[in-house]
DNA sequence: AACTGTGGCTAATGACATTAGCTTTTGAGC
DNA sequence: GCTCAAAAGCTAATGTCATTAGCCACAGTT
């Protein structure tokens, strides 16, 4: 073996606190090795290329997205379980919005794997609602767009108005909790 | 005057067609000068660089946008107005998903003014359910969000199950509209 | 017929991503 | 402790972009 300075996952950690401070235009290959104190062709020793670097910081966000939207469900369930997972969706977008912005949803098997681990806990959360199996996929895209199509917009600003979002949020939760309660009719 | 070969709207035209046909990643100012039959440097007599090139792109589509959910909401109200507004967005994302992926929400005015004509038909489908401003402004970012959020995941191939997506958005003008139907308390 | 400004062109620059090929370090086995 | 193979790093080179500078031709006006 050789010296273990770097390693894809470092590589990946210094990309993501570069696209945090500095947005995710900021995001290029000699940006990330002057970070990691090292020349740009280095990198190339633990990441493929640019595109498997984006694909990897995708993979290491939506798990920790996983993790903190599993743990909010945890213990809860129907309506209460989803205003928790929203919630904490949310919180992580507000957080780290930059990053958020980076993602991306290449049909890439890696980055399909870990969204399909989020889609996974909110399936779970809707189990409660006793829907069949089709019934709860429909539901968990529903779900899963509301709450992707709020966190883009507000992460690329594009809510300008002065009214506070956390409110529109509160709004958004209700329209999902309500829709899911009341069933469209049974063909 | 020159000849009046090129112009702003001309190379916006190119650069769409561009998009539609391969892939929001094709576009370059190489690829659009090539298909407009001139060297890449001139279009810089039309355009100020790439990024207001995105910019006039992002206008363009959503007038395109505006005007084809100005025509399905004319003459119909509150559930009936919501529906169709919702079902000719999602027909334009199926007709030119690579141009919705192309859309930039970017704070410049000019985008942020075409963003705002979208705005402000959902705001006047909205006005029949009687809301208060503030309400129909939550009311509106929610509706944009959810469209916007499926809009993206179908246009970025994020859907992968076989179960018809069709019935997702059905579900999803459902939630929205049972949402509506059946306000917050209020505080 | 000369003039002017517009639209187009070639050449040059600088930022990137990516590849090739060389060097250094280090840990494993002796 | 010594050898050595592979990992990890480096410099140099290439090709693609966007962008700028500076020049040329032509249309429409005077």
């Amino acid at each position: 073996m050789a010296r273990a300075a770097l390693s894809a996952g470092a590589v990946v950690d210094v990309a993501l606190r570069l696209v945090d401070e500095e947005g995710p235009a900021a995001l290029t290959l000699a940006a990330v090795a002057s970070r990691a104190g090292v020349a740009t062709p280095s990198l190339y020793k633990h990441v493929r290329n640019l595109a498997e670097l984006r694909a990897l910081m995708s993979v290491q966000v939506m798990d920790d997205l996983a993790e903190r939207i599993g743990a909010a469900v945890l213990g809860r369930s129907a309506d209460d379980a989803i205003r928790a997972l929203m919630t904490s969706w949310r919180e992580y977008v507000v957080e780290y919005p930059h990053r958020y912005s980076a993602l991306v949803q290449a049909p890439e098997p890696m980055v399909a794997r870990a969204g399909q681990r989020l889609v996974d806990i909110m399936l779970a959360a809707l189990r409660a609602y006793g829907m069949e199996d089709t019934e709860a996929i429909h539901a968990t895209r529903c779900l899963r767009a509301a709450m992707h199509g709020f966190a883009v917009l507000q992460a690329e600003n594009a809510f300008q108005r002065p009214e506070k979002l956390d409110e529109t949020y509160d709004l958004l939760i209700h329209m999902v909790v309500t829709g899911l309660r009341t069933p469209l009719r049974r063909t």
